[in-house]
DNA sequence: CATGAAATATGACGCCCATCATATTTTATG
DNA sequence: CATAAAATATGATGGGCGTCATATTTCATG
């Protein structure tokens, strides 16, 4: 039995949406309340009917952000799958796909936020380690037995950082050509398939 | 002849070195006129005597601490290199050093910065992503000449990404075990001495 | 020690933002 | 269609911050 959702249910949903993708754009600082409820179709004053604080939006909407990073990763390797790829050469060249280059608010958070992550404090910080501590799991699942298990967390560093470098540098050419030999680099060390 | 520097240039000084040290403790965003001012021990008013404006304070603010932590590494680099390591092998030990775990105000301002530095502008993104190429030639100038000379980048984002989810992740211990397999791991790839 | 200039302090202004009280609109129920 | 409750809008308040004008202090020079 499906419950049709509410109004209010609709644009809590909205705002949430709105705010993660606002986190990934602009980090925690620049997730406002009253941009985020523009963004959702609504001003300012309705805000606090649904949500306790502002710091509330983002425990939200870091774990929206989280859930459709993971859906968007994997929906991606899937498709990589389907063409025989191994689950690590899908995760690698999911996660370090040139698209994401340009558009940040598909990405993973980890990569977006991780700088600011030890800055923040209580509830907020809690839900982003969480975060961190999913991606991890989510690489170390998709390790090949062979590679030790403990590799799991370089990998997924190498992984952040090389999006989050490749983001960072110069040009867009560069940026390129460093997912490009991340991406080779990682399926010649651990894509023991 | 050495020019003895004016009371001026001694506050000039001691600004940036307080606004190098906020940026890489709390953020772009945590960089705040009055605050850097008072840790200069002055107050605020005078601040655009020495500033044309606060992003002014910000790209002087990521070129001390790039130089701060490039004069710390070759500090450490070179300790270790009279002890018979190699040029990566110093690096590697000095960049991802348990130390850098708990005191983010000596560590390397890309790792701490890089996922914000997308979002700046005008001149303090210059100054952002001078850094991060500083940071590639470094890496570059300390591998071993077997290693490809592409390699650079992937082994700078290592670096960022492990020191960064070290510092993210839920626990300091967890945290220095992620640095101590990135150590190894990386060594172990590269280091072929 | 006096004096003018350099350096810094005091204080104010305008803007943005989180939060909240109250008014208005929308939806469901009779 | 009327009415009450739910949802959202309007508007206000207080605090923080960048910026700047002006007053005060500190320093060098005679």
């Amino acid at each position: 039995m499906e419950k049709t959702p509410t109004r209010k249910e609709l644009s809590h949903d909205r705002i949430v949406d709105a705010a993660a993708r606002a986190i990934r754009r602009r980090g925690y600082a620049g997730v406002g309340v009253a941009d985020v409820m523009k963004d959702a179709g609504l001003t300012h004053g309705g805000f606090y009917a649904h949500f306790e604080s502002r710091d509330a939006l983002l425990v939200a909407a870091i774990e929206r952000a989280g859930r459709g990073s993971a859906s968007h990763i994997a929906k991606s390797t899937a498709a990589l799958r389907d063409e025989g790829a191994s689950p690590f050469r899908a995760l690698v060249e999911s996660y370090l796909s040139d698209r994401l280059l340009k558009s940040p608010d598909a990405g993973c958070p980890v990569a977006m936020l991780c700088s600011e992550m030890p800055r923040q404090a209580g509830a907020v910080r809690k839900a982003s380690t969480a975060r961190v501590d999913s991606l991890l799991k989510y690489v170390g699942r998709s390790l090949s037995p062979a590679v030790p298990a403990d590799q799991a967390g370089v990998i997924a560093a190498t992984l952040v950082g090389s999006l989050q470098i490749a983001r960072a540098i110069g040009s867009v050419e560069q940026g390129k050509r460093l997912l490009a030999t991340a991406r080779k680099t990682l399926l010649a060390q651990y894509d023991l398939s």
